[in-house]
DNA sequence: ACGCTTATTGCAATCCGTCGCATCTAGCAC
DNA sequence: GTGCTAGATGCGACGGATTGCAATAAGCGT
């Protein structure tokens, strides 16, 4: 215990301990790991970033934890139309959703806030009567400058 | 060689002889499964279905199959909001996209078509100028009748 | 501070998707 | 029909993700 944990919790750590979840070791380092990402890391990348902070950390720890997250609302997880590889990829969680563009040429990951997004939920939740708690939308194809060199 | 195989052929095997796609008994179990599916089926049900037709299919030829319909855009890869698992649920793709709703408490998959969507994708074309070529929408949420019995 | 209870963890076994390689076969030229 | 050749397949090995279980530690009551 080297330093005072408690200081800085972060919203991630906040949220646990409003809700009472267990707060470990492990589960800090981690959700310091998702904090501070600039983003979009694959679980490989959490866990090396993890162990950095607490070497203890295992793998399936990382996987727990990640679901954890997911299930309160607090990650997103992408495929980011599986560009690189079949697995997914985690994202903290902000204020507004966005879509994500993948280019299949130079692999490029763009984001996009949009108020038609906005305007389609609301249509889904009104005409489907389905109340929405998490949305992603992934769009595969060509950015800009792939389709500039053809 | 019980029957005739060239009878029939389906869009999918037409789609392979008109590209000069080499087709094999293999791939002629695979594309009658995913021609025939009701809808949305994981790679192991897959695997089971073409071997009825086909017992020596293996699981690496259904997962390179499935690759090389996704490249041509044949099929669509969905995760359905890893409601039962992680894995990935594939489908014949038809001429209008769709959304794809998975509620989070019974399980149910429900699917919507919407002009919305449509708008919202030319507007990524335009103001993104980036080239639509998949597009993936999946929403998790809770149902009409799950949020009945709350 | 100490002990209790129960959630969480590390570990090992397992499951599932991928890949390299030797073999096989579809499709074509004759 | 026969033989050729590139491309496809099955198989086995590999690596990433999941799960059961015994050991551990968080958090609470005292
Ligand atoms: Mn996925
Ligand atoms: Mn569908
Ligand atoms: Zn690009
Ligand atoms: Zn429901």
């Amino acid at each position: 215990m080297p330093l005072p944990q408690t200081e800085i919790p972060g919203r991630l750590q906040a949220y646990f301990s409003e809700r009472g979840i267990r707060m470990t070791q492990q589960r800090r380092a981690i959700l310091q790991v998702m904090e501070t990402a600039s983003k979009h890391l694959d679980a490989a990348q959490i866990l090396r970033k993890a162990k950095k902070i607490d070497p203890s950390v295992d793998r399936s720890t990382v996987y727990r934890t990640l679901k954890l997250l997911k299930r309160n609302g607090l990650i997103d997880e992408l495929d980011l139309m599986h560009i690189h590889g079949e697995g997914h990829y985690y994202e903290r969680k902000v204020n507004r959703d966005h879509i994500h563009m993948a280019c299949l040429r130079c692999g490029k990951i763009m984001e996009f806030v949009s108020d038609i997004f906005e305007n389609l939920k609301q249509q889904v939740e009104k005409d489907c009567r389905f109340k929405i708690m998490v949305s992603r939308l992934e769009i595969g194809g060509y950015c800009t400058a792939c389709r500039a060199q053809q």
